[in-house]
DNA sequence: AGCCAGTCTCGGA
DNA sequence: TCCGAGACTGGCT
């Protein structure tokens, strides 16, 4: 059995994300929907204070992040299930600053796997915490867009913001 | 075995 | 210069 995933939206200027959370921490984050689910909450979960702790770093860090400015902190991030490859690559992208664009072959080598580039695409995709993690910075070469999970206009949104001409 | 959010090379518009 | 095709790649399901 997975660990429970307490889900909280994050409202923003882009519309409601949804943050999930585990007892380890941010596990995922999701786009806002296009179909404004409404849809019950059958009952009201109850959230730790832990959770509502670091939900209200997660919605800081999101408002930012959605500006094009550094996120100053981050909640726990919960990588579980994920691989050490895929690990290694989030790590990398975290310390990528704003405006700063790695191409998948800069990010494969960065991980010592230089020729690693399409596997480096394939985390990308895999990316639970968009955003946060930010996997849109990371452009194919000839700082051409490349592909992007949520959906190339987010990418472009997101790296006009940060001034990354596109 | 097959699928990629890649990259490189080469050939033809 | 700008494509498309093909070869090659490494990690994941």
């Amino acid at each position: 059995m997975s660990p429970a995933l307490f889900r909280l939206p994050a409202e923003t200027v882009d519309g409601i994300f949804t943050a999930g959370y585990t007892d380890q921490g941010l596990a995922e984050l999701n786009w806002p929907s296009v179909s404004r689910a409404p849809s019950r909450p059958a009952q009201k979960p109850v959230f730790t204070a832990q959770v509502r702790s670091w939900h209200r770093l997660t919605e800081s860090a999101l408002k930012a992040a959605l500006a094009g400015r550094g996120v100053r902190q981050l909640p726990p991030l919960d990588w579980t299930g994920a691989t050490e490859f895929q690990k290694a690559v989030w790590r990398v992208l975290l310390k990528l600053a704003p405006g700063r664009t790695r191409s998948y072959g800069e990010v494969a080598v960065a991980i010592g796997r230089p020729r690693a580039v399409r596997a480096v695409g394939g985390a990308c995709g895999a990316n639970p915490i968009p955003v946060l993690v930010p996997c849109h910075r990371v452009l194919a070469a000839g700082r051409k867009m490349g592909g992007f999970s949520g959906g190339l206009e987010w990418k472009r949104r997101l790296l006009a913001r940060e001034g990354v001409p596109v």
